[in-house]
DNA sequence: GAACACATGTAACACGTTACATGATTGC
DNA sequence: GCAATCATGTAACGTGTTACATGTGTTC
């Protein structure tokens, strides 16, 4: 329902390829939405023939021909129409959580190793953040409209990882107190 | 892919309808999964066919029949091979974050006015499991864990919708601060 | 009498994922 | 030689959403 608007809201800042576009969407666009390159490309084939985005070939050496796509102006004015009609609820799906409700199922281990595995992607992503941040203080303030809006969605994802860290944290300590315990009561 | 196991760990946990799911799926498990009751009454057909619940049927006076679903020992252990398995990586659809990120293109007072609504909703739902987590300090320590199961997911509920809030005090001021700038640069 | 909470479902369609498919270049 | 990065796509299948469908009881 939205993944056309939000391809739509990243080439209106910047022109990209299908795959520069699941590059951002897999990392500095993960806050906001997720997609997989098959759905991008189908998306950009979609887009273009309502006429709301045009590419032109680029040829590179080394590396393969590129499409680079950039909004056109019937697709800014579709952009801004979907700006502005009252946007849906964001939908929830973590399979961790899941793991977190049915905890006392398995091996308290299992959940931290998936928990350690999940926190090293929450820190890489938070380092990666934190240094777009760091680019951000040495820039002139007041911050040109077009920079506000991308520091904005980027503070959201800052915040929404160190909140993560933070859980996981709190997860972990409740988690091996319990294996502490079990080593406590049944020791080989 | 996820929701069947959903609803397994919601149901190891307590019977429930589909309506009393999805009321779940809305409120106290809205940040572990989202689904609506259409899905849901499909889903506990496929269940029940895949022999993982059963269910009977209640009759209460004022109100319809119902069916009250619980899990089967089949359905336990498929929950724990799905638990045992590691989890695929949560999927984020925001589409506020898509309108923050369009926000140069629209007038700031849209966005403020959709900061607003979406606040509201985080507050009610960051109160709710604000008062579950006071029922939980009345309770002797330690957990059992299937309480310390349900703590947990809690927990990031009550951590997300912190720190969801937060981000929006800072967005709001932001935005404001230009709302303003705007009124001295073009006063009426 | 209207709206809301309770309660369960089907059907059509849109969206998203997994698997398949190809091919060049660079680094180990 | 193997894996990784760059680059773009199609096909089959499964998941999710929107619209439709129905009916009772309670509160304003």
């Amino acid at each position: 329902m939205s993944l056309p608007h939000a391809i739509l809201a990243l080439l209106e800042n910047e022109n990209a390829s299908g795959y520069d576009l699941a590059r951002h969407f897999a990392h500095s666009a993960g806050h906001i939405w997720s997609a997989t390159h098959q759905q991008i490309y189908l998306e950009l084939g979609k887009l273009h023939q309502a006429g709301w985005v045009s590419y032109e070939i680029v040829s590179q050496d080394g590396k393969p021909d590129k499409k680079v796509y950039g909004i056109t102006k019937n697709g800014t004015g579709e952009l801004i129409r979907w700006l502005q009609r009252p946007s849906s609820q964001k939908r929830v799906r973590e399979p961790l959580l899941i793991k977190v409700l049915g905890s006392h199922l398995i091996d308290s281990d299992d959940l931290i190793q998936e928990l350690k595995r999940q926190r090293e992607d929450n820190e890489i992503s938070l380092a990666h953040f934190l240094n777009i941040e760091a680019e951000f203080k040495r820039k002139p303030v007041p911050l040109s409209l077009e920079q506000r809006s991308i520091y904005l969605a980027l503070r959201r994802g800052i915040l929404d990882r160190k909140a993560w860290l933070e859980w996981a944290n709190e997860a972990e300590q409740l988690l091996e107190e319990d294996v502490q315990t079990a080593a406590l009561n049944e020791p080989d």
